[in-house]
DNA sequence: GATGAATGAGTTTTCATTCAT
DNA sequence: AATGAATGAAAACTCATTCAT
């Protein structure tokens, strides 16, 4: 069920301590996405690792640096499986084939990633006292970049005029529902998925032929 | 604040009881959507309905039945305000429109509703102790409805050859995406929202012109 | 061991409740007495009371809470001893001289509720978080009003011309002496400890015979 | 902050030991001085020293060791300054005057050790564990001194008749309050204030003139 | 029907201490 | 000699639930 995601910390910290650190949050985003966050305590997350309670502690100066951290390593991990694809497309309907299929490759090869990411996104929105979840200021650039995509798609002259808000957050939501999906039926065909997808919002975007 | 839903339980209790009830989903529902699923206690609760703790053990089983209630209180509500625009619609794409639209305008009217009903499902989704959540037993018929919808226009030949499953998800997801929007920023101009999604998903079904 | 205190809340409490907060306060002073601050943990003073922890949580919002009512407890109860003695005095030395004794009865009476104080003071003296402590706050009246006596008895002429905040600080630390004595020495001869005190300030105070 | 009290401890330690002893020892009187006795963990005390928690575990054998060395390094330190004036006097209130001096110049001059000192007092007194804490082993003789000085005034015929040990305790309350009032106001006149003390126990001590 | 009180398991966090390297 | 890592017990506090009145 590891997820194997090491986010290779700032060079100041050891190897060990850099090992140790990507293992907890390893078991913490298993743990997380198999038991929700309300139960995925840190006794739960030091079981799964065969550590004791303190060495989280003594890693992390608190449960709230550890979601900050799985956050990080996950979105870390999902930029460096997409960028390359993205960068290889010429076109803005290319780019956004590429969007969405490296999308629902990292979902079906790290489903826990996601899983987790989601369950952190809903249990710490607007939580009394942070105003931003670091959830929203990680994700929100993610969406943003997607804008950017369809406006550039649409200075081409390849795409229709729509908003690119609405466009953007619809594919984003699409994408994430996925996982939705992918939870309740683990053998869902991705390929497929991905192919629907690409389709639906080719026609959604592309410029009437005249 | 409050959403005013009175779920009007079963024909056996009485109205004193009733009242009691719908009292405490209201005040339930508010406290999720302000506070998040964690920080929505009983006793938070409580103090919002201005009753004490153990009145709600006495009306609710559990914590587990409160939100079955909830959820149930909410469907009721929105399938209320749907089902009649839905079914004074002749054609598929009209039916689909109505669907879009009157989602929305109850997202407008009852974003709490929505907050709250989206919390659950992130919170509550496979839990350890619960095989299948009452979240999802009460969604799974609502994305199967689209499901028909989407399938009667293909047999109508309005619309295009996909996959019903996957674009019945996508719609539901562009939905629920626009609730997370709307907490962010609840000056959203909803109805011209309801437009872009209508027209994107009006081009991602519809048949091809010859 | 009980030192009997019950503060005799504001009315908006039920008597069961005074009773539990006093009975909680009553333990709490003689577990800080008896086993120093740092190990007058919540447990502890549960155990001693014959509840469970949580029932302290359910009465006092939070140790702070509980500790500012054990001083609210001990000042008033010793207000109430010393006020009428030094009311019935009409001369400065016979009020100071009541002072002295006054305090020394009470300390004798409430060894624990003195010594809880006393390490309750030094302990949450600066804490990082709480500039004055609630000790703070309620000792410093204590000392004022000693020097307000002095400052009298210059002005009636019969104290000779001195500091009276060095005066006050010293007659203050005298009588906070006496108690760290007791608990190394509880068959202290406290009446002829007061004699002694009284002596000892009736010089050090009063004008010299011209 | 340092205060530079090297304990030099006893000659079977390497010079290098001991300067690391040392220097722990001086980080340590700061911390307790400044952040009070509970809040002074190993941690934080190695963090001021720049090294590794384990290096304190190392050179003491645990914190009650460490205690122990603070409270004779500071017993050291202000013997030193004492002894030599106190020598200097030939009359009983010559020395008492001495005392008071040297103990009020030595706060002004360390109030970080008289501070650390009397947190310790407080909170280590009488812990569950230990039947006599080192804090009183070490300040009884101080105790004890002053005593034998008053008795030496006594039988020169300086001093009137009156219990030896409640004017030493009263003398040793009235210097250690001192300390407290210090840490509320910092810029306390120390001179002016040593004065009025003479001037008091002055008074209190000698023999009326026929 | 409703309440206040109590419970006890559970949460995160802190800390002195130990130990292999 | 020193270190970083790990431990495990104990801390304060939270919360769903139970129950006598």
């Amino acid at each position: 069920m590891r997820s194997e995601i090491h986010p290779s910390g700032q060079g100041d910290r050891s190897f060990v301590e850099n090992a140790r650190r990507a293992q907890i949050i390893d078991c913490a985003i298993d743990a997380i996405a198999e038991l929700g966050y309300a139960n995925a305590s840190l006794a739960e997350i030091a079981r799964r690792a065969g550590i004791s309670k303190g060495v989280i502690s003594y890693h992390f100066a608190g449960k709230r640096e550890l979601i900050g951290e799985i956050i990080g390593a996950i979105l870390k991990k999902a930029t460096a499986v997409m960028l390359p694809r993205m960068k290889a497309e010429r076109s803005a309907a290319g780019m956004l084939r590429a969007y969405i299929e490296t999308n629902l490759d990292f979902l079906g090869a790290n489903p826990n990633c996601i899983h987790a990411i989601m369950k952190i996104g809903a249990a710490t929105r607007d939580e009394a006292d942070q105003p931003k979840t670091d959830y929203e200021l990680a994700f929100q650039p993610a969406v943003r970049d997607l804008e950017k995509l369809l406006r550039f798609g649409q200075q081409q002259g390849e795409f229709r005029d729509f908003s690119t808000r609405v466009m953007a957050a619809t594919i984003r939501s699409a994408i994430d529902g996925v996982a939705f999906q992918l939870e309740a039926n683990s053998k869902l065909d991705l390929k497929a998925y991905a192919n629907e997808l690409v389709i639906l919002f080719d026609l959604a975007t592309r410029k009437a032929a005249k």
